[in-house]
DNA sequence: GTCGATGTTGCAATATGTGGCAGTGATCGT
DNA sequence: ACGATCACTGCCACATATTGCAACATCGAC
């Protein structure tokens, strides 16, 4: 094939393709003209080098040029806003679960907002989240004691999270848990879009003595790459619609009860 | 020809958008004007990138920019409101001792609020707060890692407290710290309103290599009954306004630099 | 109400994308 | 060795997208 010829004045394709992903990867886009000067060969060129790359999946192709996946969830300032009603039953429903002198842990998500929402006329709780939202809500409503989780801040979840967020949470004596998911899976699951997400989740089904899962109706459709360990001793997932038939059987059959808000 | 200077002549429209979304998530208003000058576009041009995000429901158009949706803001306390000039002034002064690469902490309080705000052109840093706000606020500044310091969230500070808090600051190496303060007492120091606080701001100086007290100008005339131990070892004091001659003298005694921001 | 700043629209200019075609060099079968 | 074939590339012509300009409509402050 090809020896690894010393440099022919001109780099070859995969030299090129490989170069074009480093750019990716360390700038987030990339353009036809610049990579064009760079390596000195025409713009159909590159735009066929792109068109390769994109039908590999690699990269998503723009105007002017190339652009990488976001491979995470959009952001939480862009989710907030959907199915708000939807959230806001939920959120009703989950708060009637809980009773005065309880400790309460919310997981971040907009889902989980909802719950602290519909909690802010209660009185008497101990709050644990690594929400940096709903700590702020929750902080000033009297009666309410309200322990932040530290860690690294991640942006798009406007939580702590990482080791130092795991360990704080480890200390906690939880009276119930309201977590959010990535997903609701075909066979019954609620499933996770990271192994730090799903890994956090089952730490907490373990630590509280009654986990609820809240997932609104958007997160039907959905499919995520990670299951959750320890997910059939959650106690109940709460939605806001009914699911398709065989979800609810295949979920019924893990455990967890099926929880519809209205 | 071209060494591939850094001027890929334009950004392409979907970094635009990022770039949008980000000063939204950390200004949480865009100007059209500020916006065309940036990224050297017609004012045509950023009208329409606005046009398609808000389309996507990404951002709300207002006359002369686009605004965040904000999911539910609790109200801002009344305090951040005093006297914001001077505090913005103070905030400007303390960004500019901060470069690449350092750990900064910054402290609760509405004059450390202002400091985050002025370091949001900033860029990688590792910013380390106990401060519900500021870490919102930073975090969706790219470039930015902040670690959140958990502990009892104090409704007044809106920030964590306590003994969770004191620890997991002393396990970092801090550069800089900026720490607020209850007032500027009449012998040149410092001083605070409670014992709680007054510990934390002296492990605080002890903790970073330079330690900046910002103080506006409403502090000067107050008296607070905590004096903080090692304040003469802290590296100055931003104030933003010209404080009686006696206390800067005083002060000067002490040891750290009066900075009179402007 | 007036005036300056901002938003809107149509249009022209430029930049970019697409498909066809030909030249080049390497590989391979004969 | 020779020619056919193929992958790759650049050039060209044409389609499409994006942008800036200018004229006009609106908004908002005073």
């Amino acid at each position: 094939m090809s020896p690894d010829s010393s440099l022919p004045a001109r780099a070859l394709a995969p030299r090129r393709h490989e170069e074009i992903l480093r750019r990716l990867g360390a700038q987030g886009s990339v353009s036809v003209a610049e990579l064009a000067g760079f390596f000195d060969v025409s713009r159909e060129t590159i735009r066929r080098d792109l068109k390769l790359l994109s039908d590999k999946g690699q990269l998503g192709i723009v105007h002017g040029g190339a652009a990488r996946f976001e491979p995470s969830e959009p952001a939480m300032s862009l989710r907030s806003h959907e199915n708000a009603g939807g959230k806001a039953a939920i959120g009703r429903t989950a708060a009637g679960l809980v009773t005065d002198g309880m400790v309460v842990f919310l997981d971040s998500g907009t889902t989980t907002l909802a719950v602290a929402q519909a909690m802010t006329d209660l009185r008497d709780l101990t709050i644990c989240t690594a929400s940096l939202k709903i700590a702020l809500l929750l902080c000033h409503v009297s009666g309410m004691r309200v322990h932040m989780l530290g860690g690294e801040v991640d942006p798009g979840e406007e939580a702590a999270s990482g080791i130092d967020m795991l360990e704080a949470m480890s200390r906690f004596r939880v009276d119930v848990a309201f977590l959010g998911g990535g997903a609701l899976s075909p066979d019954g699951e609620v499933t996770d879009f990271t192994r730090a997400g799903a890994e956090q989740r089952s730490r907490m089904i373990a630590l509280a003595a009654k986990t609820y899962f809240v997932l609104d109706s958007s997160k039907f459709a959905k499919l995520t790459p990670l299951r959750i360990p320890n997910f059939q001793r959650a106690a109940g997932v709460i939605v806001d619609a009914k699911p398709q038939a065989d979800i609810a059987e295949a979920l019924a059959r893990k455990g967890p009860e099926l929880m519809i808000a209205s």
